[in-house]
DNA sequence: AACGTAGCCAACCGCTGTCCG
DNA sequence: ACGGACAGCGGTTGGCTACGT
């Protein structure tokens, strides 16, 4: 019996559940989530477990800062291929296939950062807009406070500067919009293509852990059962994410 | 020491595409 | 051909922590 969806557990994953789930990820396979949700008996949903997994407890995760090699990949990437899904507009499935490679962009980002998540990427990015904004922001109204001398970032291009933001009351609001516009219209300028940079649109990665067991992952009955009569504190969950 | 602010990150939400019966 | 289930994506939010005042 599923628990009804108000029942379903939300927030932080406890240790526990992690273990849980690592368990039944290498039974089930990184896919059918809400069915991986309902046996492992995590109070649940499919979505969340497979964010868990994809965000957090995937083995070839990377933990930690990003390096400048990694950020400015990022910031290259991005430059040229922007952040947003149905950037170019498509107007059949066809269509969509042939243009997927190019509008999926955190994802697509990520693929050239191996063990970094499309999340990280985009939290980091944010964190960094935000910033570049602000200091754009300063360094376009000059008449407050005749600049605070530090605020020329090597990132902050003069001619993004140059365009100014127009301000009411005061302070601008930026909507994200309004900073991925901008930030496009000043790094596109000195930015590479990612065949210039000898980037090709990689295929998704392998899952290499799980490929030697696709064959067995579908006899799940035996193993299951197994898996349900296990008690938590067997699974070692902690070779997975707390390594560093 | 207390408070406020900014940065970071995990997780959720809503939407869209794909797959399959 | 169609509809439902599933999967994946980008956007957003909320909480924790570090840092400055």
């Amino acid at each position: 019996m599923a628990p009804k969806a108000e029942e379903m557990r939300k927030g932080p994953w406890t240790e526990q559940e992690d273990s849980l789930l690592v368990r039944f990820v290498r039974l089930f396979g990184e896919r059918r989530w809400d069915c991986l949700a309902k046996v492992s008996g995590l109070n649940r949903t499919g979505k969340s477990c497979r964010l868990r997994w994809v965000n957090y407890l995937h083995p070839d995760l990377i933990h930690g800062r990003m390096t400048p090699e990694e950020e400015h990949l990022v910031l290259d990437l991005h430059a040229k291929w922007g952040n947003r899904f149905g950037l170019q507009p498509y107007s059949s499935s066809s269509d969509y296939m042939n243009t997927q490679c190019t509008i999926r962009s955190w994802s697509r980002i990520a693929r050239y950062l191996p063990g970094r998540t499309d999340n990280e990427i985009k939290n980091y990015w944010r964190t960094h807009m935000r910033r570049k904004a602000q200091e754009r922001k300063t360094s376009a109204s000059p008449s407050s406070s005749s600049s605070s001398s530090s605020s020329s970032s090597s990132s902050c291009s003069p001619a993004a500067a140059a365009q100014g933001v127009v301000q009411s009351e005061g302070v601008k609001v930026y909507s994200m919009d309004e900073i991925w516009d901008e930030i496009a219209a000043a790094d596109s300028v000195s930015g590479l293509t990612a065949e210039e940079c000898g980037l090709a649109c990689p295929p998704p990665l392998p899952c290499p852990m799980w490929e030697d067991c696709s064959e067995s992952l579908w006899k799940v009955d035996d193993e299951y059962k197994m898996a349900t009569v296990l008690p938590v504190d067997d699974l070692m969950i902690s070779d997975f994410h707390y390594s560093d």
